[in-house]
DNA sequence: TTGTAGGCGTTATCAA
DNA sequence: TTGATAACGCCTACAA
């Protein structure tokens, strides 16, 4: 029973026509006779033969199908975001239109053995994120001259990006704060760089993740003076643990917290109900991205919409083009303000100062 | 500038040796003088080769180092269960130790055009959930003659499955909850089927998802006249549905909820919160998965720990006996009870009748 | 330790 | 509409 699996010339043979037609049936390629394809179909499903192998196809056509997807962290810990789990979605429907299927790859491959950057059979990549891991993951790439893509990170001038209008949004978010008359404010951040555990930030503090310093600087745009505390990560919990620091003295409590992700600014509020405040009325909390935070209801963020899906299906877009010869531009979305019934007007008796950080 | 990529034979010849042993300078299946070595390094260098093309490695070996994960929804659902994404983690594992990827595969092609189950250059397949989509991906796989394992679903007998001891471990649970002389107890249950909207379950109601049944049976076994309310999704807004539903009449208020997840749980703690009901003095909950939720503090539910990331590795290191040609046993893992601050013993006044559904 | 030879299964090209 | 031919780039017996 050992016998090697059919082959598409036993299965021209069996149907008595020559390989590169059968091949043509299944490609459809070419047109082909009724009659052929008949004899053809019968002949492959008496032998069994359920279609070319893709290995073979692959290196006959110099694709794969594959497009790499790498992370620069445990797949479980990228997951648990909901906008990477929203770029993934819009990035499979992206290479879904080109034919290929994403191959999940992590930036450092733990065991040594995996799949790696450098022996899979990619037809292209997406990076995503902004450590110093993915400058090694590019050059890696690069070397072996993958079309490639990066989402949310600094890859230098020649590779396409995918970015958001991150200080902007920010600094929008941070001025209908202002108009609604807050002037003691925190701003809640994300990690300042890989490994942070949560944190005040002072002025000296070397921010190394691109997307942290930009918002920042969007608050900071409108709040000079606010000061910041950087969350251990993007989570409700990180966003509790930075509340209660945020909240812990009476006497220094803002009257607005600007958190860097709708997580964070759950956490927050979590926090404030913690401390017996009232979101709004006591405290404003503005959220970033624009997600679904499950079990956040009946809270609605006031946020920064960004459009996640948008991003995936454009670095889809965007590999596409390449594979096609073109080249691909950059692409910079941009974020859209929702008002939710987390912000509301400082009330006049709370004003107060803050400390500079 | 239109030159094509150098192959192995250029640097062999480049480097004065022949492609076989310039082939093996890469594998290092074979042992190779260090002068040689040093030759074929320096051509590759030269000519700027990054190492044998995986699409032609692939062909010759018949290996592609690439195994296919079948999800039955949009890849964003799928991963914002924490359980599927710890088991992904494990999966990576698992196969990382074979030298293989994942290739993210979604059972219902949206644009017909994506890579798929019948064209993925795939080493080994390893489907996840129950549908009856499952079904087909089956035979697909199968009829390619592609090694395949089951996570939680049945597949018929000659595929390796991955299990839990659903019903033995909400067996349990529900023990722990009438120990502590509740006798009052609804079960709030995952969907019981695709497209599932939320609602009581009646005696008629066909519970198509195994997972599902397998754990009501357990609580039943129990509370044989315990009523079911199945939420639309697990997640902490469904569970807060749900726990609303359940709590809606105080004369017929349950002293104990069984939550089949652990986010179901979160949101029947909140909808008792909403209720004005403490937890766990006035209503015990109960959760399944053992999972971190996020956002849930101080509680620590009351629930069954599953080793998803075990799971997964489990998964992949089935998948690579097959591979190796031996056969892959079916395995079933053991949930761990963990008694949290969620459950507590039942207040003697609040014990009264409960409608059967 | 190195080289030779043959084939992995397909498909693009061109001619019939 | 069909068929012959020639790669695609590599790897592995096996021989030297």
């Amino acid at each position: 029973m050992s016998m090697r699996r059919a082959t598409i010339s036993d299965v021209a043979r069996e149907a008595g026509v020559s390989p590169s037609t059968a091949s043509v049936v299944f490609s459809g390629k070419t047109p082909v006779s009724d009659a052929t394809r008949r004899r053809v179909i019968d002949a492959a499903a008496a032998l069994g033969y359920t279609g070319p192998d893709p290995r073979a196809a692959s290196l006959r056509r110099g694709r794969s199908g594959i497009v790499g997807v790498v992370f620069e962290e445990h797949l479980g810990t990228a997951f648990l975001d909901p906008v990477k789990t929203l770029m993934m979605d819009g990035l499979a429907d992206g290479v879904a239109s080109l034919g290929a299927g994403l191959l999940l790859l992590r930036d450092h491959e733990p065991t040594g053995g995996g799949a790696s950057l450098m022996s899979a059979p990619l037809d292209a990549a997406v990076l995503i994120g902004c450590s110093g891991l993915l400058r090694e993951s590019l050059d890696t790439v690069r070397a072996r001259g993958i079309p490639v893509v990066v989402i949310e990170g600094d890859a230098g001038d020649d590779v396409p990006r995918i970015d958001l209008d991150n200080r902007e949004a920010q600094r929008q978010a941070a001025s209908h704060v202002r108009a609604l008359g807050h002037r003691a404010v925190v701003v809640v951040t994300l990690p300042a760089r890989a490994g942070w555990d949560g944190g005040w930030l002072r002025d000296d503090t070397e921010i190394l993740v691109d997307v942290t310093r930009e918002r920042l600087a969007g608050a900071m745009d409108v709040f000079p003076d606010a000061a910041a505390y950087a969350a251990g990560a993007s989570s409700i919990d990180e966003g509790f643990a930075a509340g209660r620091a945020v909240l812990a003295d009476p006497e220094r409590r803002p009257t607005a917290v600007i958190a860097q992700s709708d997580l964070l600014a759950a956490g927050v509020i979590r926090a404030a109900e913690e401390a017996g405040l009232r979101v709004p009325e006591d405290l404003s909390v503005t959220g970033f991205d624009g997600i679904v935070v499950d079990g956040l209801a009946p809270y609605e963020l006031t946020t920064l919409v960004q459009p996640a899906t948008e991003k995936g299906r454009a670095a889809g877009s965007a590999v596409a083009a390449m594979l096609e010869g073109g080249d691909a531009a950059s692409i910079r979305f941009t974020c859209t303000f929702r008002e939710g019934n987390t912000t509301a007007p400082a009330a006049a008796h709370v004003a107060g100062g803050l400390p500079r950080s």
